[in-house]
DNA sequence: CCTTTATGATACAGTGTATATCATAAGCTA
DNA sequence: TAGCTTATGATATACACTGTATCATAAAGG
């Protein structure tokens, strides 16, 4: 493990940060990198000895969080409605961090890598008593696009209603939706 | 209407036109106005002439497409199922058009925006026989987003099914899930 | 046909990006 | 602690893009 030093661990950490500040203050377009590290108290060149741009400062910040749900979540693939509970908690631990991600959605593809993790977890999940007539695909991406959409709804601080509530309603209203017995529905 | 020296529209129509071309090739954010004033043949300095920046442009057509779809759509608003059918047919009038606005959603606030606009629409229909323990914002914000989430998942060519079948999806999947009586699904 | 006005071309200042250089300070290792 | 290594800060610079101003020309409308 090369990367140790605590000058630089300090200086992505302090980068991050701002990021997500400013990112959430104002807006990803409008945030100059001057104004970046300004923010973070770091020389403005250093910026360039970490990340190559601003988009690729947004990418880590991204695959480290990614990393981060993904591991407090990926036990849980056969119990969706756990899952989801504790993938709420699990948000409440930096709610700005996500609600910036999300925000930056469509500069980071954050849909597309979510697509890309979530399908394989969804197909095994679901598609074996997926009602008739929906298509496959149709299907994974409302789950995925639906839970998001919650998710940023949820993230504003007057919305942050129970975590296992949440789970509940997902699960009533995206999920169970999808499958062939009506009768399971809570 | 003072508008209407034909060389102003046509000057209009190519920039919007190269500017929804250019943002599907590349993306929002790499557009430069060189790009776009070159691709619509017309010289750099006139792109001002109309508009103050590109944000501003993307409004306009944003506006201008809300307002088209409002008016296919607004004296259906007591059928559900038959509005978005009919969504969809106006959807294909102009695909890349409203691809273009569901990829660039958060710099033109297209959420925020189709959410003054739905939500209304949304608890006059649905806030009598919402199921219990939904909170009304959120189940409008599901109904909203999840819909755009389809569209933008629809405009893919090679997604594009049939209308009346998305009209149907979106009814059993999202409408009637909010609802009160389970048995009323299709 | 004549007046009005939108356009094209060009020049220019201001701002942000990205790279290079060098002295200094901070961290690591023995 | 001493000495080596490396990250940082400050600064200069080239370059691209934005937004404004100007003027001659072409196109539209009456």
């Amino acid at each position: 493990m090369p990367k140790t030093d605590r000058r630089i661990n300090r200086t992505r950490r302090q980068l991050a940060d701002a990021f997500i500040q400013l990112c959430l203050e104002r807006d990803y377009e409008q945030m100059t990198l001057r104004d970046l590290t300004e923010r973070a108290d770091i020389g403005y060149a250093t910026f360039f000895r970490h990340y190559s741009d601003k988009e690729s400062l947004l990418n880590a910040i991204l695959e480290e969080s990614i990393s981060t749900l993904i591991s407090s979540v990926n036990a849980l693939s056969d119990q969706p409605e756990l899952m989801m509970t504790t993938l709420f908690k699990q948000l409440l631990e930096q709610p700005e961090r996500y609600q910036m991600l999300v925000k930056t959605r469509h500069i980071s593809h954050l849909l597309e890598r979510v697509m890309t993790i979530g399908s394989a977890m969804f197909i095994e999940q679901f598609a074996h008593q997926l009602k008739a007539n929906i298509p496959p695909d149709l299907a994974a991406r409302h789950v995925i696009g639906a839970v998001i959409n919650l998710i940023e709804w949820w993230l504003e601080p007057s919305n942050r209603i129970d975590p296992k509530r949440m789970g509940e309603l997902i699960n009533s209203l995206i999920m169970q939706p999808l499958k062939d017995n009506p009768a399971l529905e809570r």
